[in-house]
DNA sequence: TGAAGATGTAAAATATATATGACATAATGA
DNA sequence: TCATTATGTCATATATATTTTACATCTTCA
């Protein structure tokens, strides 16, 4: 998979690390960190949660073409 | 989780049954029923499969309010 | 009738998402 | 210079997504 860099941005824009956004979804650092580098294939529900937490929707975050 | 009534409805308007869909994705019938029926938590990768197969998008088929 | 397709469901096995702990490096500020 | 934070990465362990096989019910059609 290619790295997620809307993640990313949508991340940095709210100023936020990945630990903090580890924790506010109940997640590991590492999870997060993967899933912006693309080695993971995660659940739609940590998904879900990603985008509610980042302010955005599933298409702007994880929708492929 | 809940049903996926929504995923249920594409399929139905496109006179897919879930062997069918399974067998474009590559998945078992078993894993459709289920995601249908809300047991799993399937991956985003299996979603956008999906959603490519009944020409849906992830929000119109995996977005919860 | 009864055969066949569609769906729901369950148990056991396998694949993989995720956690945990650890270490390394780069950037930043005291 | 040093301490701290953010990030990348790895190895091992655990939780869970998915497969396989199987069986049951319901509908539909020959």
């Amino acid at each position: 998979m290619a790295k997620n860099l809307r993640m990313k941005a949508a991340r940095a824009a709210l100023d936020m690390s990945q630990q903090e956004l580890a924790d506010k979804i109940e997640v590991s650092r590492q999870t997060i960190n993967a899933i912006e580098k693309g080695d993971y294939n995660p659940t739609i529900k940590l998904c879900i949660a990603i985008c509610k937490t980042l302010g955005k929707t599933l298409d702007e975050l994880f929708w492929e073409e």
